[in-house]
DNA sequence: TTGACGTGATACCATTTGGTATCTAATTAG
DNA sequence: CTAATTAGATACCAAATGGTATCACGTCAA
């Protein structure tokens, strides 16, 4: 029933953001799910320390794990970071007239320019 | 010139955003600009608290202070949180086709309950 | 001018966080 | 079986974080 079966609430979500090293692993699951190690070799890190990255990534629903023989996939979990960028959209409402605003000001501007 | 024009990086911002303190306040400076004093009156905090985490969002560019007379204001800089949100919607390719299926799946569901 | 009020800045404390080092367990290859 | 490899779990450390308490400064009103 419901489509992010996990306990990662919003305020995991975020937190799992929240860190520069996690969003580039973000990025880089979002080429193919990867081992840990996978990961790590492109990191200056300690195989230890991604994994802990993993685990609050894992927390905050953005990657699930998942035991394959002798290593372990991970990948992205899309629905966590939709919930995210949901929250986010609350206030398009609020940058909407303002980018409207600013593209009016350009505008002007281009058209001082080109002394249409 | 800079739509942004502070030195909030992606990073700053997406701190700024992970703490629920913080994005309660976003959702109150949503409602309009507010003192510090107006914010912290919210919260079971002390005000100097509250400030901190002001400076917090200033830092992230989500929110701009103002001084006015005796007091200060703090607005919300939404284009920051755009920024956020544009960030996360590099990944949306990832999430469409799953939704896609999801509504498939719950299709079907709603197909055999009908007996159509 | 004097006092109250709202604010900013600082010092300090407890907890969390990001990281390493190290140990143990499980799986694959020889 | 044995050895190598991959992963998970702990213990530990330094730094950052969230919070309070407190002080000093500018502004408004009497």
């Amino acid at each position: 029933m419901n489509p992010v079966p996990d306990g990662a609430n919003l305020q995991s979500t975020f937190r799992a953001l929240a860190d520069p090293t996690r969003r580039q692993i973000v990025a880089m699951l979002g080429d193919g799910e990867k081992t840990v190690a996978q990961v790590a070799s492109q990191f200056d890190m300690t195989r230890a320390a991604v994994k802990k990255h993993l685990v609050v990534m894992e927390a905050g629903g953005i990657v699930a794990s998942q035991p394959r023989g002798r290593e372990t996939l991970n990948r992205l979990n899309p629905l966590a970071l939709k919930r995210a960028a949901d929250w986010l959209h609350q206030f398009e409402r609020f940058w909407e007239p303002r980018l409207a605003a600013l593209k009016e000001a350009v505008d002007q501007d281009a058209d001082r320019g080109e002394r249409k």
